[in-house]
DNA sequence: CCTCCATAGTCAAGAATCTGAGTAGTCAGA
DNA sequence: TCTGACTACTCAGATTCTTGACTATGGAGG
């Protein structure tokens, strides 16, 4: 039950509908959590029967009506309760670390190929980030920002985001040109990569 | 459906019970996915049950029995299918995260205290991946091992955690300290932190 | 005119994951 | 002798997440 906290955290940015929330409106949310769609609206559609959001309906034309929401003062006493609870151990799961921990058992050829497509989406996500940091600290430079901004929770989660993103692109680059120059690909390992122990 | 292959390819290293699997015997495993007991057994059994990998009951005395698990041939095969499959993108879900993201809007003090909680966590991480990885490579030093090693896909994954708890380590304790000396501590900010825009 | 894309959602079903407890023997320490 | 910790695993139930639809309107491009 964390979908919801970072929801909350999320919409203490302001008023957004769940579309916005879904479109990554924020990347720094998606940063640090992923959700589709349909279980943001889900889960903000819970928070409001407990209270802890607000939303209106916004009646447009030319598109379809939405709903944006707010956090209440009941969500905030909640993300408080939550900031107070001890924080379970963070965990990455990712396919590809688990193809490169398999690679020496199979072909090399396509995490390679995944290696450099991982390393130019964290490219990508490098960039983004770090115009989303200068754009939430404005003209003052980082350090006056940090210690003097009223919004600092978002640039520091977007700080993390940032390096994180920098350290994938580096270590896929890396795998890549050295999976590249071991010359595993092509050639399937002879047999299968476990040796008996002995047996 | 991941699991299944990241327990394959934490096989590929040779022949683990469920137990020594769950105990998290190669932290680089842990370091790319995390799973509890339950589902270890539970994926082991149905792993041995489609033929990917094969089981052998080992009777000890003083203690009880253990199941040994090992790779089969079509185990392999469907690692090798894993590879060609597109990679989903990885994520981080991280409860720290989301407290940091909304720390403007309730009391500093538990999240600075979680913070540096989670530093000394990285560091010992850091510490146990780096003397894997002095144990992976041996005597000889990385770049050969990396060119020549026989085994690099569990070295490449403990690299990449190793950087990640070391980026974990120095950004929460920048974080950490940044909160201390705004002193937002003690004092949980007035009203709620989103302010209406104009509404 | 027709199709695709964007907006703004909703619903249902199933897979994956987590919580929590239970079994059962051995050994170490108070 | 009782307690707790370690080995080694199992089961049930709840929650969460993912997959794959489906509704409906408006505008752009071919």
């Amino acid at each position: 039950m964390a979908l919801r906290h970072a929801v909350l955290a999320a919409l203490l940015d302001g008023e957004f509908s769940g579309y916005q929330l879904a479109k990554g409106f924020d990347i720094g949310v998606a940063n640090f959590w992923h959700a589709l769609p349909q279980q943001l609206y889900a889960e903000l559609t819970r928070l409001e029967g407990d209270g802890l959001v607000s939303g209106r309906e916004v009646v447009q034309d030319g598109r379809p009506n939405k709903r944006m929401f707010r956090v209440t003062d009941a969500g905030v006493t909640e993300l408080q309760r939550f900031a107070t609870a001890p924080a379970k151990p963070s965990f990455i799961r990712d396919d590809l670390l688990v193809k490169v921990q398999a690679v020496d058992g199979v072909d090399a050829t396509p995490v390679i190929a995944q290696l450099q497509e991982r390393a130019a989406v964290a490219e990508a996500k490098v960039e983004v980030l770090g115009k989303l940091l200068r754009r939430l600290r404005g003209d003052v430079d980082e350090e006056e920002f940090l210690l003097t901004g009223q919004r600092i929770g978002p640039y520091l989660t977007c700080q993390r985001g940032l390096a994180f993103e920098s350290e994938t692109r580096a270590w896929c680059l890396r795998a890549a040109e050295l999976l590249v120059r071991r010359g595993s690909a092509g050639r399937a390992p002879s047999g299968s990569a476990h040796r008996r122990p002995a047996g």
